[in-house]
DNA sequence: CAGGTTTGCTAGCGGTGCTAGGATTTTGTC
DNA sequence: GACAAAATCCTAGCACCGCTAGCAAACCTG
């Protein structure tokens, strides 16, 4: 019983590790830089050790997701709470939002752009996601109106991911982020 | 010279006939499936002819964007142009611009999401660019109020490009998109 | 028809994700 | 404690990727 827990206990820190060392390697080099072979060189296992935690690359970045997820949400609920009135609130998750992806880009990704294999049907994603979701909906609920809330937040959320990736991605000077951020909560405010 | 002229004009056409064969299956399959060796296949020659046309397979996907981005123009063009008022005009540029992403998913892809690397500093690629660009603004710009033009154009761009983005890696119910994309206009024009 | 140039091929490099099979260690039983 | 059984992990390799060096064939020119 002792030994078999301990096995089970190491075998979870590899996993752990794992998924540690592929979310440093991305955000310090990108996703095309996490290969397979120096994830095992790095947590100093062989290459197939990693195929008897996760079914392949896809699941492994939808680990780092995952994390990614808890992390966006925490930082919605801070910027969400912290704001002094209901119409900074949006302004302020709005840039709480922004600034998660541009300072995490390889966790952005992960989560909203690549992975798309993700396990929504599993417990740990939909409850984070479900959360991050749930505070910008939260934020949005004094300025819904009449519209339907869901298809407010989704709209809004849109928007946001929109304005993130185009900018990223060299379509939009990065100079003027705040001002189009600006409009994009002003017309969803007014 | 004759000669001279009619190798330029078979070389032309063989860089063509490239353009076309990964556009084809592209749509047909997805870019995964555009591989040069796939590529060299298609147009029957052997892999190293792509590299005397192209400088890599990015700038392949670079060209059939360029040609996605004339697309699109036309398509925004014919939207706005033949709407009612200028309050439909916005709508049906949206909607123009969202069905071009959904129908011809792998070339919206290659334009907005994939190739980095396009020519910005060439001649082709402004020009569509600008002009689908233009036909957005034209469509805003009567809604712009007192905002700077280019800021709302940019951010009602991010609006439908996150729509399509996320709805496409399933993070957005395709059911509800009328709803959503209804949403984003009536934001923008009230 | 000979010479040189252009053209396009074969073959191969270093890399990717992933897996089969065997060696090695650990476990449980007598 | 010796030994069979089971779990663990590594070596080697597959099929594929983008890309390129170097040579053979076709071509144009004089």
């Amino acid at each position: 019983m002792s030994t078999q827990t301990r096995r089970e206990r190491e075998r979870a820190e590899r996993e752990r590790a794992i998924v540690a060392a592929a979310r440093d390697l991305a955000l310090a080099e990108g996703w095309d830089a996490v290969t397979t072979r120096r994830l095992a060189a790095e947590i100093e296992y062989s290459q197939p050790v990693l195929y008897s935690h996760f079914k392949g690359k896809d699941a492994i970045m939808a680990a780092v997701a995952v994390e990614g997820f808890a992390e966006l949400a925490t930082a919605l609920a801070a910027a969400r709470t912290s704001a002094a009135d209901p119409r900074q609130a949006v302004a302020d998750v709005a840039a709480a939002y922004t600034t998660f992806a541009e300072q995490r880009p390889a966790l952005y990704d992960a989560m909203f752009t690549l992975a798309v294999d993700l396990p929504f049907a599993s417990q740990d994603v939909p409850t984070d996601l479900a959360r991050g979701f749930a505070e910008l909906a939260d934020a949005v609920r004094p300025i819904a109106g009449n519209d339907d809330l869901e298809a407010v937040t989704e709209t809004f959320w849109s928007g946001l991911h929109g304005l993130v990736t185009l900018m990223r991605s060299g379509r939009l000077r990065r100079a003027d982020h705040d001002r189009r951020l600006a409009v994009l909560v002003d017309r969803f405010s007014r």
